[in-house]
DNA sequence: AATGCATCCAACCGCGGGTAC
DNA sequence: CGTACCCGCGGTTGGATGCAT
């Protein structure tokens, strides 16, 4: 059986949009709103596919794009996120306001691949590149999560590790390491697990900056007050907002993963 | 100036998830 | 439950541009 074409094909047009069907598009959605592009073209006089018009729409006429240069910090979250997600580029891109996913996967394809690869790591994997052969064929490592909580004068942060014995401490504080996770546990699925983040562990947008205490790795997979629960938050105020504060989840520094507001665009 | 190569990035393609029927 | 349809995602392509020779 197969699917449908998206579109009359012998009827659209391809190719570069010109300047004339830009401002068609926009003045339709500005009229409309966003939503139903199978319908779009037809209603806004179009001679395009409606997933065309949402492309286009979506990497280049928003309004609310951000154009230009990606600053040094939006590289680090970039590799942080990836690290986290893989290529899960409309997820990172929820957590980069203005940038869409196109972008960012132009962007990493371009830029990050070859900056990552000058350090010496592998983009695949965020593990140095002598390694992340001799791990990816290893498929009988056992795993062992440990959660190593550090205390300095100014925060606490958590780091979550998966890796196996033969991976450096240095490279297990330094990296996300997710991928070991994905590697060894292929039946663990982190986006099923990771769960909203719970009412009192809501954070302003200055406090994600400040880190905090810490969940132990089994709230931050959303199992809360379970047996394997060992962290402190279950004895906090859960009605005094000023001690609810997030979980440096693998060292993002932003709070709870909010799962929802990666989904978000 | 002409040519070839490398890089960038907008756009396309195919697939999977969700959902209405 | 199966099918058809729509939407959104990730991988890939190819034209445009920049740079080196």
């Amino acid at each position: 059986m197969g699917r449908s074409p998206c579109c009359e094909k012998a009827h659209t047009n391809k190719g570069a949009w010109t300047k004339e069907e830009d401002d068609r598009l926009i003045a339709y959605i500005r009229a409309h709103g966003e939503g139903c592009w199978r319908s779009l073209p037809k209603a806004a006089g179009l001679l395009r596919c409606g997933k065309s018009c949402r492309l286009r729409w979506i990497n280049y006429l928003r309004p609310d794009l951000k154009r230009g240069n990606f600053t040094e910090e939006e590289d680090e979250l970039i590799i942080k996120l990836h690290s986290l997600l893989g290529n899960k580029w409309s997820l990172i891109a929820g957590r980069l306001p203005g940038r869409t996913d196109n972008e960012i996967k132009n962007y990493w394809n371009t830029h990050i691949r070859r900056k990552l690869l000058n350090r010496g790591i592998d983009p695949a994997t965020h593990r140095p590149l002598n390694e992340s052969g001799q791990e990816t064929t290893n498929t009988s490592t056992t795993t062992t999560a440990t959660t190593t909580t550090t205390t300095t004068a100014s925060n606490t942060t958590t780091t979550i590790s998966f890796a196996a014995s033969t991976v450096k401490e240095e490279e297990k504080t330094t990296s996300v390491l997710l991928n070991p996770i994905q590697e060894q546990c292929p039946d663990l699925n982190l986006e099923l697990r990771i769960s909203p983040p719970y009412p009192h562990q809501q954070r302003q947008p200055d406090q994600l900056k400040s880190g905090g205490a810490s969940l132990c790795f089994a709230c931050s997979l959303g199992l809360q007050n379970s047996k394997e629960c060992c962290c402190t938050i279950s004895s906090m105020d859960s009605n005094n907002p000023s001690t609810s504060v997030g979980y440096d989840f693998l060292g993002l520094k932003s709070g709870v993963l909010d799962y929802r507001s990666l989904e978000m665009k």
